[in-house]
DNA sequence: TTGCATTTCAAACGCGTGTATGAAACTATC
DNA sequence: GATAGTTTCATACACGCGTTTGAAATGCAA
């Protein structure tokens, strides 16, 4: 057991690296450089470099889902055991463009590995990203709830275009800046927070303010729909 | 000159082998098996392994760059110079759409590629996508003709969000079916085209049928808009 | 056929990588 | 303070990679 003051200072150093030059080019010899300690400690601590990246990711996306399912929760209990859709969505996605954009949250260095993680997607990571269809199904029954009768492929679709929105911000962030100019504020966390649950919203309800409307409304003009279940 | 035979060997060998099995593990060696070449052929013919990766990615996207511009200049003189949204939107997202997630079209190989080139975001492929701002202007400029008066930033997040469900659709593709357990339908790719085209023009137009709304409708209900211009 | 330029080829180079080794330095328990 | 277990360390290994080399083969004009 002992210290464990080098396994962390690998984490740390790690994380840093990764998340300002990326998966790509840090080697493991970067790395124990950054951390002042010996090359075979990764092996030793970790077992290997994959396994390394893993831990890192994991206990990162576990806090980000942990931090979902509260606000989840919080806006069921507030609500009686069923959230607005809204609330769903601000849930949903408002950590991760929170953690992914905003100001220094413990010098951002958590936040920037995360969006490395989202844009370079190295097989480690991609693992584990994988399983994480048990998480998102927990919102998929919270969205059931708030509008029942809705078809559950269109609650897929509104969750899969919400996170559409919100982790391409995170990827294009600099894109967009210079596509727009710097005219579209990246800086402003909580309306983009609110412009991603707008549309996604509007994604799901069909532009109505989303008060239990009756049933299928983004049925697109014309094209078919899924034909599943006829 | 001569015969090139050689180098398009090469390069339906790469194209082929990186749509298969992306970027990360098809080295040069593999390459050169599959078009039973020799090994020094790639950097006789290319240069180096990198501007092989280019050549490749700006042949593909140059094809669905022209695609995108076709759709909108025809759309553009149906009008009279002036694209319905959806028409715009239709221009913007299709080619893409139907390229990536479509039925096999020349053996669906340079689908597939182009696909990976969205996940995997290699260095040479990157470089060359910082450089799509000016093609993507065109479509804002576009924009601007058929919604006048409305804010330049809306216009642009309203596009970024089209992207954002375009691309995300087809690099989570395998996912969204696994997590809907098969209810999202991703073989009808003209449904999913218009789903993705519905929903970006109600994030540009507020859900309102889109009939050249007075402005700014994406307003998000609380939260400050861009500051930039005051 | 001769001569020159282009293209192919087998082989090797050089380098950087992740990982393994085995001894040395600690730490804690008795 | 001896001993067993844990952690650090310098060093080396083995391998795969993209690239280079220089000679052989080929194509083509005169």
């Amino acid at each position: 057991m002992a210290s464990d003051h080098t396994r962390s200072a690998i984490l740390a150093a790690a994380e840093r690296l990764y998340a300002d030059r990326g998966f790509g080019d840090v080697t493991l010899r970067d790395i124990v450089a950054e951390a002042n300690v010996n090359l075979a400690a990764v092996n030793y601590h970790f077992g290997s470099k994959d396994e390394l990246i893993a831990e890192l990711f994991v206990t990162r996306s576990l806090a980000t889902n942990r931090e979902r399912l509260n606000e989840l929760k919080a806006a069921e209990e507030a609500g009686g055991g069923r959230a607005s859709i809204e609330a769903i969505m601000h849930a949903l996605v408002g950590p991760t463009l929170r953690g992914c954009l905003g100001p220094d949250r413990e010098g951002s260095t958590a936040a920037r590995f995360m969006i490395r993680a989202s844009i370079e997607s190295v097989p480690p990571i991609r693992r584990i990203k994988n399983r994480e269809v048990d998480h998102l199904r927990k919102f998929v029954a919270a969205m059931r709830r708030s509008l029942p009768g809705r078809d559950d492929a269109e609650l897929y679709w509104g969750l899969h275009f919400a996170l559409a929105m919100s982790h391409h911000t995170i990827r294009e962030k600099e894109r967009l800046t210079k596509l727009s100019e710097g005219q579209c504020d990246l800086n402003d966390v909580n309306a983009i927070v609110e412009r991603v649950v707008t549309v996604s919203v509007m994604a799901l309800t069909g532009g109505e303010p989303a008060k239990k409307a009756p049933a299928r409304s983004m049925a697109p003009p014309y094209g078919r729909l899924t034909r599943q279940d006829l």
